[in-house]
DNA sequence: AAAAATTTTTAGATAAGGCTAAATTATCTA
DNA sequence: TAGATAATTTAGCCTTATCTAAAAATTTTT
């Protein structure tokens, strides 16, 4: 059994591992969670003795099988909270992360089995992330950066990269939201930001950051 | 803001303070969390250097009216997910307990507030006790134990004052549950035992433990 | 009212988790 | 390839929350 603190650091070496394919170094973790690169190299030491992850001194840290399988059960509950705070107590997409990392400790499979009966089984997340069964199966839908897409080009909305309050906050001003369709009207090669009109409707533009944050399907 | 165990202790110690109406000794908290005095002495010292208990050395401790406040806070999150997992997961009401023990200490005013407005602003959680709003208000209904019935009286259960699984399982089985109703055909002077009859169907002897704690009203 | 029993507190440890400062190892650069 | 720089680890300390054993205070008994 995790702890609190443990379950944190193993989503966030989790996640981590997933964006560089590769092994995760002390600083990195250090930097996602806000601490001292001296906890973390605590942290790495039990959570190798727990098998979580594997770790060789001064060469970073990648995750276990086992690991693997802790992580997805943490991230599904997550995911599944987040989806119950909007669909079921009309909570705003930016308003969830906090709440939902709280949540996720919670120890008790039976409450995650009916969580997720009582919501219909949900697929994804209200940021399009999806959600692991049982066992850590899941299915992500095929999806490319906006930045990544051709002048002319018209897509929908399939996930949002970042979830902070601010960016979340940012995408309902420009009215932009899951299965919202986007066209690519104009790339500016200087500093990559872009021209792209809103469910046929707005026409804006959004930095290189943003265009990077918000993911789409053709 | 309180930590997990000064809530836990805060809880139990309002609790133990509402039965007696006196002050409370170490022994009794520790009794009642299963831990030791000594620990018991510990937090109770940092419970007072916050203010929420008033405190002398040996004489016991009483519950300051910011403790009450904060201890009604948490009386209230517990019964509002207990009522959450019974109405909307389809939990039973002996297996509630522990998961609302961990739900209550989660910090979110927004999703407390979503929660009640969710469950339509329940006044009574599912043992029957009644549910503080956010002022820490609330009414309990005129009740007494069971015990204290006379021959030939028909009541009707109001609430349990023990949510152990073992009793509640057991209530199950003879077919009480909060609103049902009791005629009390017999009390046995020798052990404090009682018959009574169960919605006009069951006849069943049960015990002076069992029938001081089925609380119902006239 | 003194002795015995019980309750409560203190003292000293332990484990989880975190920090700073110093030491060590890797990596980059000239 | 040697120094410089950056990353990582170690050492030592802090806080929270717990424990056992011993001391002190309170109650109960005789």
């Amino acid at each position: 059994m995790l702890s609190f603190a443990e379950e944190n650091y193993l989503k966030a070496i989790y996640h981590l591992s997933e964006q560089t394919g590769d092994s995760v170094s002390t600083n990195a973790i250090a930097d996602m969670l806000n601490t001292k690169a001296a906890s973390v190299t605590d942290m790495i030491k039990r959570l190798s003795g727990k098998g979580i992850l594997s770790y060789q001194k001064y060469k970073g840290v990648q995750v276990s099988e086992q690991g693997r399988k802790a992580a997805l059960q943490v991230i599904r509950k997550h995911r599944l909270w987040e989806t119950f705070l909007v669909e079921k107590l009309k909570f705003n997409w930016d308003e969830v992360h906090d709440v939902a990392e709280q949540l996720e400790h919670i120890k008790s499979p039976l409450l995650i089995k009916r969580l997720d009966e009582f919501l219909a089984y949900p697929k994804y997340d209200p940021h399009g992330d999806p959600i692991p069964d049982e066992h850590g199966e899941y299915k992500s839908k095929p999806q490319v950066p906006v930045s990544s897409c051709d002048i002319g080009q018209s897509v929908i909305v399939v996930s949002v990269k970042d979830d902070s309050p601010e960016f979340l906050q940012y995408l309902d001003k420009i009215g932009t939201y899951i299965g919202a369709k986007i066209r690519v009207l104009d790339k500016v090669g200087f500093d990559g930001s872009m021209e792209i009109k809103i469910d046929n409707k707005k026409t804006i533009f959004i930095s290189r950051e943003v265009s990077e944050n918000i993911w789409v399907t053709g």
